[in-house]
DNA sequence: TATGAATGAGAGTTCATTCAT
DNA sequence: GATGAATGAACTCTCATTCAT
């Protein structure tokens, strides 16, 4: 995962890759099978990771009860913390599997479907005026890249928090979903 | 451009592009040198182009007087139409060259860092409250990321349109941005 | 040997060898040495079945009295009966064993000088009329081919016997070779 | 071809084929396309070679009025003869192509198939008694197998000829197939 | 000005072979 | 007596790059 997510996954060798990992290359081969599968895998396990977060932080549909700002404010946090923990990862997600071509841009984009449609509930439940269903698609797809975009700003700026990402797009957004005051749940 | 953006910089080969161009590898080599000289000629080519459309658009330093809203939506206007009207360039720049490491990191981050510089003066003079200077840089990497995702989102969804990238854009964040009485519409 | 004789020697792997046989693949490195040691074995092994089969059938050195026709017949009977039922061991010797260069080529030249050897003895026997060392060796190499080559034929015709490949190889053979007052049926 | 015909379809390298050119590597890969192109591509030439020796030498079945048995023999000197003057050519032909699976044991079987065809012509009309279709195929590979069995044995003999060799052919075969006397055309 | 012809270097992949247990 | 786990070496194939013309 760090190779691939450094160097690319076509400038990737399964060499450095071996070496990396402390093993030899046939090794990687006969538990991996192939560059290709071995990609693969890496991207489904960030995947897997950074939306098992982004709903344990933000709580299923189904958990109701949390005023929705909270809800949020826990997602994206959930977010953050993990892109910030886990840099490598998240270039692997956000760049190298977009970058790619087949089969590893339809990986990428089911990811990418995950996240928009969870923020697509949020945002249609936060919302302050009614969406039709295609506005919604188009500001998640706004938000994600707004959240993608400041993950990146988080890993390349000094002193840069979780905190403080969750805040600049809470900051950006929150007068227009919802008001504070004006609507809990 | 054309190939880099569809293939990648690793899969794109001299042959082809040099084919796609009609002249022989050699003379591609004569007069670009070589392949990373060649991928750099386009991203600068194309960065330019870029900016160049988003000033137009937005009115240069020196066009004063206009209202804040129009030069934001103008400024969007000229970015969705020049990135929609220009598929194959945009991947290159947003994709692409962020992807293969240096030296094409670095020409991608000099782009990113015009763009994030242009809207964070937009956004300081539109701002409905004061702004630290880290939270307006802060603000506008979200919003670039937002307006790049948009860009992606528009070039593939069908009959999507800039008018609509930006409106969603402006839907998003005016209420932030903008102060109460320039709202319309 | 049926991984060898279907696979060839260099397209046989030892992963599939053992696989076959039931067992790991460092136990067949225990007992056999190496995949040429295993190769040769192999070939060993078919090439005495062979010229068992065929020394039983024709009749060893010892069973004299028999008539010439009969001890060809039953030597035909002997080789065509054998080759049809063990496909494998037959693909293994007459090609396997003679294309993949030394040492093998050694040991497939050395059944087939047994071979033809016999078959000189015969020959010389059956003759109608007087040879040469030479000629007889000759006339040998070619009912040898002749009789590898209609092996091939019955094991990959529908319906061939080894009675209907003996009886090919007596109808052009038997004028030249057996006197005409041993002819019979 | 030499490499091919020595080392056999696997075992030769593209280096040590190459090498032996006096190319380097990708030439061959510029030209030939992959291993298994090259190795169709001899064999294809090396087969037509032979068919168009043995088929110049014989005259084909239009050809009357040359007796049998003149044709017979000028088959069989074309076969030999150029079996004799290129061992590689005839390696390649009679053992690799049959040895190594498909696609090559395809091309192999076309050209025994032209080989069996031409041979049951001749033996269909030189045969002293009637003979099926299916008696006439057993001995076409019957005769076929003599013959190559026989070109082997004069490659690996110190100077046996193609004429010894023909000479052994027709002395093991003509009295079951015609006698001079008896038949002519 | 332009290119046909050629290659050095390196990629992914496989496999006979061997430890450590 | 038997094997799960591991690798050195070699293979086919590709591509950025350069002469000679």
């Amino acid at each position: 995962m760090r190779v691939f997510g450094r160097r690319g996954y076509r400038a990737a060798s399964m060499e450095e890759i071996a070496e990396l990992a402390g093993v030899s290359k046939p090794l990687v081969y006969l538990y991996l099978h192939s560059k290709e599968d071995l990609f693969t895998a890496c991207l489904r396990r960030e995947a897997a990771a950074l939306m098992a977060a982004v709903r344990a932080g933000a709580g299923g549909p189904g958990k109701g009860g949390v005023p929705v700002d909270e809800g949020l404010w826990a997602a994206l946090m959930a977010f953050f913390t993990h892109t910030t923990g886990n840099p490598d990862g998240w270039a692997l997600l956000h760049r190298q599997a977009r970058t790619h071509g087949e089969p590893f841009a339809a990986e990428a984009a089911t990811l990418r479907t995950e996240l928009t449609d969870h923020v697509t509930s949020l945002i249609t439940r936060a919302s302050t005026g009614p969406l039709t269903p295609r506005e919604a698609t188009a500001l998640s797809h706004a938000l994600v890249g707004a959240a993608e975009s400041l993950a990146d700003w988080a890993n390349s700026t000094p002193a840069a928090t979780p905190e403080e990402a969750a805040r600049t797009l809470l900051h950006l957004t929150r007068p227009a979903l919802s008001s504070p005051r004006t609507r809990r749940r």
